[in-house]
DNA sequence: TCATTAATGCACTTCCATTGCATTTGTTTT
DNA sequence: AAAACAAATGCAATGGAAGTGCATTAATGA
């Protein structure tokens, strides 16, 4: 069991106060979340060092941006064993039209999607909305 | 077959001139627009006559919108006997990773996708990335 | 023709993403 | 430990796109 520093250093990702906490918020956290969801959590520090910081655990691959068509980017964890650098994200997500929250479906994988001839099919995103669990009521 | 004029008039917009050559450069274009796109082609008239054009458009249901992931709205005509009015899109859009156009693929009906108990599915938006017939060079 | 309604054009606002630059903080090197 | 260096942070500003308010113009219908 790593701890974040850990995790963080494996990364090559420089353990600061401000990156433990945003990381420890993504965890707690089982939804997507827009950069002023992190905003608000944290008064203190700066939107542009939240922006930083999220794009840092980004590219450095523990965290997914996530285009829910609600026009504000959100961001979440990666699994484990999720390697968005390499290949891209093949899990759905989705988006409720009651809450307004986002979640990734991990265990539901997108299925082989066909493309016309002469299409190369490099990745692919999938947003399915509706009534999440917490909304549908029952 | 219909004139453009009988079409608008049969989906009760208006005809007028703007229109009518909004209408026709939909036709002409057999790639998703943006809003520039259509601002471009017609220096004339003003960015929220168009923005409002093709928004009736779309509540008329003869335009549908597209979120390919860009960050920027698109829009492409319907297909006859499309009706996204009542029930979603259901073909999956292609955008391409070289020349920057998007596609409807109105052939390529999104799969049927499940998610997890509890969750009810209204609709769903599938993009697919990668390089177009044009740009994958064969 | 006159009254009513819809379409258009201009100015302005809002929201979010993104960048430049100076400052602070942390890490290496001597 | 001090100096040199590099990275992180904070503030201010920019840019792009969506959307709104309101006055003006054009179309429709009585
Ligand atoms: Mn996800
Ligand atoms: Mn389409
Ligand atoms: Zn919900
Ligand atoms: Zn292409």
């Amino acid at each position: 069991m790593k701890t974040i520093e850990e995790l963080l250093e494996s990364k090559n990702i420089r353990v600061t106060a401000m990156r433990l906490l945003i990381y420890k918020f993504l965890v707690e956290k089982d939804v997507a979340v827009t950069l002023s969801d992190i905003e608000n959590a944290f008064e203190k520090s700066d939107r542009t060092t939240l922006y930083r910081t999220i794009k840092t655990f980004e590219e450095k691959g523990i965290v997914h941006q996530i285009d829910d068509g609600t026009g504000i980017t959100k961001y979440a964890l990666c699994e484990k064993g999720c390697n968005c650098e390499i290949e891209n994200d093949l899990h759905l997500h989705f988006h409720c039209n009651n809450c307004n929250e986002t979640v990734c479906l991990t265990a539901h994988k997108i299925p082989q999607i066909k493309v016309p001839d002469g299409f190369v099919a490099e990745n692919v995103n999938l947003v399915v909305k509706g009534f999440c669990d917490k909304c549908s009521g029952h």
